[in-house]
DNA sequence: GTCTATAATGAGATAGAC
DNA sequence: GTCTATCTCATTATAGAC
């Protein structure tokens, strides 16, 4: 007889808490951590508002679960994205960024509504000093991958130039995603979500900041 | 005797507004719309909850306020800069963006808290598609002569194209202003907020966008 | 693990005295 | 205009039956 710590979660269990996240995150990423209601939560996942306490355990932790799960999918494929883009060879800035941008973009866009989620949640997270421990956590090991293979190509360009580089590139792709209405709006409609034009603005940027020191 | 439609508030009254309007700035910047309580904005302003209601009509409508207020004063330094540019016949790109960067950081870096706060605040408004209606109102007549500017200077370039490279560069704007500690957990520290690393990652990606069609 | 009922708090809004 | 008291509602969290 098993006697560990916890009994293992049944299967049942495991799908119902995963349907919990799965609504978790629709509604945390349309309306915020504050403006997000247990209750929502627990009406777009069929369940009783006591069995969201139960799994989520409290609402901030809820948060950061569903945070952590989808984060921790997306940086494994960006993680093998890069190991696949450095066997062939071609380690040009654009190559990274677009590694980067694209493993995401592909997914925002083709990937179903919580991967389109997924982008508003990060941006939530990745702008609040709020959510500071969660983002180093979730976010900061694949970035630094990417910037450590970036600072290869540019031997004399500083760290600090290439971080600002990667932010600025992230709050853009994070724009293109979230903030498509605005473009729309502000360039007469006719927007043809355009991946390759993202691309260029951010290695272009990016470019410009690590030749100039 | 004056028989206008409304008395002419007297000046506490405009003060007290002001007073309030000012805490609105803080707390919903820090918190975020559904974040802030209008409890917490009367404590700060030091007037009864009441008084809130009375001058803010709702939440929502005190929200709207508090945005329009700031950037009214926003646009108006924004439009001068401009004419002032104009003035001097450098219409460069990169003096354009600039200029309209340059207008808004030097106030976040030195206006004290109440501009810090609003650039926290322009991020939750053009980040929400809620505020849609908002955010054409008080920022696209700005951002489109800007972008009038710039397309003078590359005529063969459309219109989508630059307008997506003025929200990439505003989100980048924004990044730098909301999420400096996010630059300084992946560069080591050390960040000496450079307005002119900013400028250049813009302008070297517009540039890009801009020459690419 | 699942679910119901309920507690405890805090919210935005309003009516009416001064 | 200012302020107090109160209403109504929605929220998170918990206790305890199944």
């Amino acid at each position: 007889m098993n006697t560990a710590r916890k009994r293992a979660p049944s299967a049942r269990s495991l799908e119902t808490k995963a349907r919990i996240l799965d609504a978790a995150e629709l509604v945390f990423a349309e309306r915020g951590f504050e403006g997000a209601a247990l209750r929502d939560i627990a009406k777009l996942a069929a369940v009783p508002v006591g069995l969201v306490h139960h799994h989520g355990n409290s609402k901030e932790d809820l948060f950061c679960q569903t945070v952590r799960r989808r984060a921790a999918e997306m940086a494994d494929i960006r993680i093998k994205s890069l190991e696949a883009l450095k066997e062939t060879g071609d380690l040009s800035l654009y190559a990274i960024l677009e590694c980067f941008i694209r493993a995401y973009i592909i997914l925002a866009e083709t990937g179903g509504d919580h991967w389109r989620a997924y982008g508003r949640l990060v941006a939530h997270v990745s702008s609040d000093p709020r959510w500071e421990k969660l983002t180093k956590e979730c976010f900061d090991p694949t970035a630094s991958r990417y910037l450590d293979e970036i600072l290869k190509l540019y031997p004399n360009a500083k760290r600090p130039a290439a971080a600002a580089g990667q932010v600025y590139s992230v709050s853009a792709m994070l724009a293109h995603l979230n903030s498509g209405w605005r473009i729309d709006a502000l360039g007469n409609g006719h927007t043809e979500t355009e991946l390759e034009r993202l691309v260029t603005f951010c290695t272009a940027g990016f470019e410009a900041i690590l030749s100039q020191e």
